[in-house]
DNA sequence: GAACGTACCTACCTTTTGGTAAGTACCCGA
DNA sequence: TCGGGTACTTACCAAAAGGTAGGTACGTTC
C-alpha cells in the first residue's frame, strides 16, 4: 500500500503473461508479428511450397517471409521439408502444435475480415 | 497460366484478407500491434483508468499507452469517458465491439499463455 | 512551500523493422 | 547461350516504432 499499489495485476492470467520478460510476451511477439498471422493461416491445413507461400501472402519480401519461417520453425509452430533434388524443392506446414494455434487465429481473423470495413469507415 | 499461376489465394477468405490494401490487414496491424492485444485483454470485462492501465500492461510506456489508446478508440474497440474535475479522471473500458474482439483475443492469449514455457524451452 | 498524484503531450534520439536489389547454384527449355 | 524457375542469403538503406526525459495544469498533502 506504500508505494505502487499491488492491487492491479489481471484476472485470469495470474502465470504473468504481463510480464515483460515472461515467455508469453516472446511467443505472442512472434505471433503477432506483422506476417505471423497471415503465414501460419496460409498453412491452415495444407502444405505450400515456398513460392506458394509467397504468392499467398500478398506483399510479403522474399526476406521477412524467411524471416518469420525461421521463427516459426524454431518455436515449433511450422515444420519445414526439403528435398535434395537439383530445382530447389521445400514443403511447408504446420506442426500438430502449430495447428493448436491455427485454431485460434483463425476465429479471430474470421472475425477481423468480418467486421475490418464497418471498422475502417467509421474511423 | 500464362505467367504466375493463378491457383494459391487463400480458402476460406476469398474476400481479400491476404490483399495488402484490404481493411482487414490495417484492422489486423492494429489489433497485434506489440500493445494492443495486451490492453484490450486487460480491460476484458472491467472499467480501468489510466494509471491502472499502466500497471496492468507492465513495460508500457506513457506514449505507446497512450498512441495504442488513441487507436483503439478511432477503432471502436476502446471507450474513453473522461470527468472533467480537478486532479484528473478518465476511465477506459471495452465497447461491445471490443468485447466481441476480446472474445476472441482471450482464448488464444491463453493458450500461448499455456504454452509458452515449453515453446521458449525447445528453441 | 515543496513534493506528489492525476493524465497526458512533445521533442529528441535510438532501436528495430522492413523493403530493394543483388548475388548464389543448378537445371531446363527455347 | 540466354532467360527463367527453384529457394533462398546478404548488404545496404529508409521508415517506423518505441523509449527517455521533460513539460503542463491544478489541487491536496506534508
Amino acid at each position: 500500500m506504500s508505494t505502487t499499489p499491488p492491487i492491479t495485476l489481471l484476472p485470469g492470467f495470474p502465470d504473468g503473461s504481463f510480464d515483460p520478460t515472461c515467455p508469453t510476451r516472446v511467443v505472442l511477439d512472434h505471433v503477432t508479428s506483422k506476417w505471423g498471422v497471415l503465414v501460419l493461416v496460409a498453412l491452415d491445413d495444407r502444405t505450400l511450397r515456398w513460392g506458394e507461400l509467397r504468392r499467398a501472402v500478398q506483399g510479403v519480401s522474399e526476406k521477412m517471409l524467411a524471416q518469420t519461417l525461421r521463427t516459426l520453425e524454431a518455436d515449433g509452430f511450422v515444420r519445414r521439408e526439403s528435398f535434395d533434388v537439383i530445382p530447389p524443392h521445400v514443403e511447408y506446414s504446420l506442426t500438430p502444435l502449430g495447428d493448436g494455434l491455427v485454431a485460434h487465429l483463425l476465429p479471430l481473423l474470421r472475425w477481423v475480415s468480418d467486421h475490418a470495413t464497418a471498422i475502417v469507415d467509421a474511423s
